[in-house]
DNA sequence: AAGTTCCGATACTGCACAGTCTCGTTTTCA
DNA sequence: TGAAAACGAGACTGTGCAGTATCGGAACTT
């Protein structure tokens, strides 16, 4: 339900046709303003000037100031960590600090201070919370599962760890911090929390035999 | 800061007195509406009418919804975990897990639904997300660190571990878990998190020698 | 060329709500 | 007992903003 569908069946009318890359304009500005100011500050006229966009420009587009916030949210899902190229080192501890490119932190650090302006609309929206979620969180504990599944293949740690639990560890927190503590998402908590709670609980997984985990 | 101070040399004025008890009813009104509706619902008249209260009687107290808000959350902090009376099992994982009280969880909840409410203004207000940290999440993870220490003290976990950061894991995850995902913090999640990720990280400690933890 | 739909820009409308003011009543001190 | 201040209730005001309507101009179809 990304912007507002145009008429499906097209009789071919004539006229001046619908100029998709406003699309994505305004879908940016729309990012970039709840970045800066929150989803309580902003405002479909700071959206147009932004976007260089006329109002009705975007009203022909999205139906709701909500649903513009919904779709902007869901945009961010492109340009994420690609599940095909991942950190290979050989180590898990590699593996998870290598995921830590000042580049993607950059736009991980993007995401959250969007999600942070986003939270207004959270307790609201229940399609927001869950965009939300699987814009930033969600695939970042794919990648950290992908990674723990491998080094369970190559046996570096035990079949029997909650991986599906340990996996959330790390966005969850870092979304977290990032959300209300205000804290920077940087390397030395990267590394306290691979070292200190990732790695130790994976080297010593709770019992033998097979965990279900209840936390996915 | 709490609400607006009276004036405070008094050369005894004659005229009724304010009444200390409405602060505490509009405050809880405050909390309960904001768990309802959050904060961008929240207005100032379902405030009052909910406190029983004029609005007169408010802005007489505080001088901004901002600043109402503000001490609400603040006002959050009593009833919290008890650090004096911590369960004491014999086992961290039996301590961790004697945590979750029925009436304390429900509390817990409330809280976090709080929270969610007022994520809206946690993007603009510093002020405010440290006063919901502070009262959700921060008397959480001290009565982790306790049981922790403790844990350490009999001998029950290495001193190398990094109790500093794992006792903020399961009350991040938690608030990150109700605040965007949704998702109900109930006994499966505790026990796939202590039996998961903080006994089996406990048990085997990164290493050898003092760490200290960036997290805090 | 004519007609239709797009565009950015901007004026306009309607509403929701923060904050103030008023009123009739109650409490306290002199 | 009377002036002063606080109380609940609610009327009132001003503003900010979502959403609409209108403009002149540009692009596309026939």
């Amino acid at each position: 339900m990304t912007p507002k569908d145009d008429e499906t069946g097209e009789p071919a009318q004539p006229g001046r046709k619908r100029d998709p890359s406003r699309d994505a304009s305004i879908l940016e500005a729309t990012l970039e303003v709840l970045a800066e100011v929150g989803a309580a500050g902003l405002t479909m006229d700071l959206v147009a000037t932004r976007a260089g966009a006329g109002k009705a420009t975007i009203y022909r587009r999205w139906t709701s100031k909500t649903q513009l916030v919904i779709d902007a949210v869901a945009h961010m899902k492109r340009n994420q960590v690609d599940l095909e190229h991942l950190p290979d080192t050989g180590t898990l501890r590699g593996d998870l600090l290598g995921l830590f490119k000042p580049q993607s932190i950059e736009e991980g650090e993007r995401r959250l201070r969007i999600m942070t302006g986003l939270a207004s609309l959270l307790s609201q929206e229940q399609a927001l919370a869950e965009a939300a979620n699987a814009a930033v969180v969600q695939p970042w504990a794919e990648a950290h599962l992908a990674l723990m599944r491998r080094a369970v293949e190559r046996g570096e740690i035990s079949a029997s760890a909650d991986i599906g639990t340990l996996s959330l560890v790390i966005p969850s927190m870092a979304a977290y911090r990032t959300l209300v503590q205000r804290k920077p998402f940087d390397l030395p908590f990267l590394v306290s929390m691979v070292d200190g709670v990732i790695v130790p609980a994976l080297r010593h997984p709770p019992s033998d035999g097979p965990r279900d985990s209840t936390a996915t």
